[in-house]
DNA sequence: TTGTAGGCGTTATCAC
DNA sequence: GTGATAACGCCTACAA
């Protein structure tokens, strides 16, 4: 026994006046007696009117919603860029339709799918497809997009990542610095460009430092938390000779810290860890790590796509965002 | 220059029928013949139709989305729960527009206007308010909505919760099961339902094993790592005697730990500590804490909702899931 | 200053 | 089996 929602109509009738003149009055549109609008507010109000926005987009063509495609929703690194598309979303009066791909090339082309059927206005996506091809095929519609936290070369589209190069030649640099020569490298199988920017930055002070790069202690797995663990148990039960760790990110860094701990190893004194993103437990665990502006990449991200949507640019944007070394007690 | 979509009349016309024999066709109606269901499918797929949801919830007068209003979204917790949300969601062919209202009465009340207007078919909602009339009042739409991770006394409102109680009496069981005496609860000043079960709990452990309550060393604080931390410092700093800590959760445990850790002080050996919810990374720092199946928890509550959402129950539907105790190194 | 009419894209009803 | 038509609720020309 669902009650009606109030329509303009109900108003119009109840105030005697026409279904536009109601219309006039919501909206703060001119050319109507002040009276007239105060009455009609009054009578919505008490009607207990609540405006039908799906009716309005379908008649606007603009739904003042935008979707948002996430790789894997459990990251807290995308949990603060989230914040950021958040606060940037609510400040202009758009609304956020959100979807966790979980790292399913399906997931993702349904997912776009739906924004486009839901008429979004825009879509922010961290993708999982790597290759250009591919994902122009996916995203072959005409809804204005910014891919966040990942580079397509030589792809025409808005883009806003960070500096990984950078981030990992300071990490590793960092490791240098500190005495540390045999440094493990623990990067994610999933290569692209993020992967690799970070693994080259790796190679950069290496090569700066005149230290060797031994293939054998860079090791790819997944982007997961016991991943990390066992490899690193692994390696330490194999004996391979290491002294300092620098992982792809901040969870692989955990489970790596964890592995150490376990085998009774002192961190930093003889293994050093650097972590990747400075997500917000880090700072509790005191893992030194890179880290990079993540609600300033949500927040930005929805502005180059609200630029977009009101076709304020027309040229592509491509935002590289500096990263910094946070330096704790794991090194 | 943005293309426009292709409706069902550009499909009607180029196939030479009328628009709802493609309608038929695209929704897989029966009284359509084979062959034109055929023709029209491929000419659909041929102009790139894509099907304009905004319309049909006009018509169906429902939007097949549900709104998601959290308190906290940086919370681990609540991405947890939201995870299992997303997926009973996904299943069901429901969409979800989430909104993080930050703990704020304002945004909590515009949050949920807001999802009136969108025409959601339910709300799932984790609220700040703590009041039964005020969130009533709030919440006067007629709206299908579930609380999740809270509970109203005297209430007629569907909800989802934990039982804290047992909780916060099995953190503090395990305590005193371990020889500790002087615990200290660093509860949160936001006195809910939750909070307070936490502490019935608490005082529940002590009483039975007749050890005298004392108000000193229970603390109300905000809900923040730095608070917890700050405030565990300073009852050092201030020699207050005790020999564990139990906290309302994990991320305030994070923040003690640190605490304590900083001053030298070993866990579990000198001060045992306690958390609660079990986010990701607490299998990390090894903290003992209570369980509550959070992914269960989102997938639950979404399902209330929808059997609320197609009328298949009429009752008040009251979910208090089970808690346990996980073991681990700080205790 | 106000009202009428038509359309946004879809679906349901009813003829044919 | 198929098609014309109206309706969902709102907004915008245009007319009055």
């Amino acid at each position: 026994m669902k009650k009606r929602y109030i329509t303009i109509k109900d108003i119009a009738k109840a105030a005697n006046v026409s279904i536009n003149t109601v219309s006039r009055a919501l909206n703060n549109k001119p050319d109507i007696n002040a009276k007239t609008k105060e009455k009609v507010l009054k009578i919505a109000e008490e009607l207990g009117y609540v405006k039908n926005i799906t009716a309005s987009s379908l008649r606007n063509r603009k739904s003042k919603t935008i979707g948002v495609i996430f790789k894997d929703i459990t990251n807290p690194f995308f949990v603060e860029v989230l914040k950021g598309i958040e606060k940037a979303t609510k400040e202009n009066d758009y609304s956020l339709i959100l979807m966790d791909i979980e790292k399913d090339y399906e997931l993702e082309k349904k997912a776009i799918q739906i924004m486009a059927e839901k008429r979004v206005d825009g879509i922010l996506i961290s993708p999982v497809r790597k290759e250009k091809k591919k994902f122009n095929k996916i995203m072959n519609l005409n809804i204005p997009y910014v891919i966040i936290g990942d580079h397509f070369e030589e792809m025409n589209a808005d883009e806003i990542y960070a500096n990984d190069l950078k981030g990992g030649y300071l990490a590793t640099k960092h490791l240098i610095e500190r005495g540390r020569k045999k440094i493990v490298f623990l990067n994610v199988k999933n290569h692209n460009f993020v992967s690799q920017s970070r693994l080259q930055g790796y190679k950069k002070a290496l090569k700066e430092a005149k230290i060797r790069i031994n293939n054998k202690i860079i090791f790819d797995i997944k982007e997961d938390v016991n991943d990390a663990y066992k490899k690193i148990l692994e390696i330490l039960e194999n004996g391979l000779s290491f002294d300092s760790i620098f992982c792809f990110n901040d969870i692989l860094a955990y489970g790596a810290i964890k592995a150490l701990r376990e085998k009774g190893i002192e961190i930093p004194k003889e293994i050093m860890v650097v972590g990747y993103d400075d997500i917000i437990y880090s700072s509790i665990i005191d893992l030194t790590t890179i880290r990079i502006p993540k609600f300033e990449l949500g927040y930005k991200a929805f502005h180059i796509l609200f630029d977009k949507m009101n076709h304020k640019v027309n040229k592509r944007t491509k935002i590289v965002l500096d990263v910094e070394l946070i330096e704790r007690k794991t090194t």
